[in-house]
DNA sequence: CAACCATATAGATGCTTGTATATATAGACA
DNA sequence: TGTCTATATATACAAGCATCTATATGGTTG
């Protein structure tokens, strides 16, 4: 573990770390070293997506039900809110690759994308233990 | 650790615990259990607060420097935004409590809440490990 | 006091977003 | 084929937000 501690070549960008910028899992904690603006570029988006208390219970109630998915009926009758509403928050969710989506017959489930979970987590947590 | 994880009594919500509203640090791990309404209701502004490449960046800025404390004429140097720009996502970032505030002289001083990050991360990463 | 520097506040503007209603798609089944 | 159910898309609108310029505040120093 603690992988992203390793040094890394400096790049041009005033001496931020940055190796894969499409990846979370890469950029060193906050607390370690300041995130390059690439990197924010990145990031920003996930925590975008958590942002709202709405997906926040969406991701909440997925990623606690059985195997880490939900179907889209269950959720949709756990918020006092529109159908269409709760569709497009779950959209958002699956775009910013929080959520993973499978279509099976008539119903549609959502599931959790634990490794991103870990990635934002550690991303904000780590170096504090 | 782990003390998230210690049964709490079930509230009339629905069966999602729920212990002082006013703190992250008391809500079970997004994976573990399901956040109430007020939960997330508390919890999405900070992320929120944090969903802002240049919010982040300021925020990381903040933490991995001496001391997790940077001074704010520091902190302008690093963005080509004007300074009341800077002013105002420094004003969302402390008063979604991730940063202190202290005025020492002509100058003044973030400091990062690392308690409030941590509590964050086990918030999202939490049950993952 | 006056000039100056560091930071914050006020107000304006154009873009984003959360929500709704109406409609489309598409699988199941009679 | 036609109808029902599950989910998504289209469109619209009010509210929120990131940014700017202009100005205020308040400490420092000549």
């Amino acid at each position: 573990m603690s992988k992203s501690f390793v040094e890394l070549p400096a790049t041009e960008n005033g001496g931020a770390e940055e190796c894969c910028q499409d990846d979370v899992s890469c950029c060193s904690p906050l607390v370690i070293s300041p995130l390059s603006e690439a990197q924010a570029t990145h990031v920003a988006p996930l925590l975008k997506a958590m942002s709202d208390p709405v997906r926040l219970r969406l991701l909440s109630l997925v990623a606690a039900h059985e195997n880490g998915e939900a179907c889209v009926c269950e959720l949709n009758d756990a918020f006092d809110l529109s159908q269409p509403t709760i569709s497009h928050h779950l959209k958002v969710l699956h775009e910013a690759g929080l959520l993973d989506r499978s279509k099976r017959g008539t119903w549609v489930y959502y599931a959790i994308k634990r490794d991103v979970l870990a990635d934002i987590a550690s991303l904000i947590g780590g170096g504090l233990e």
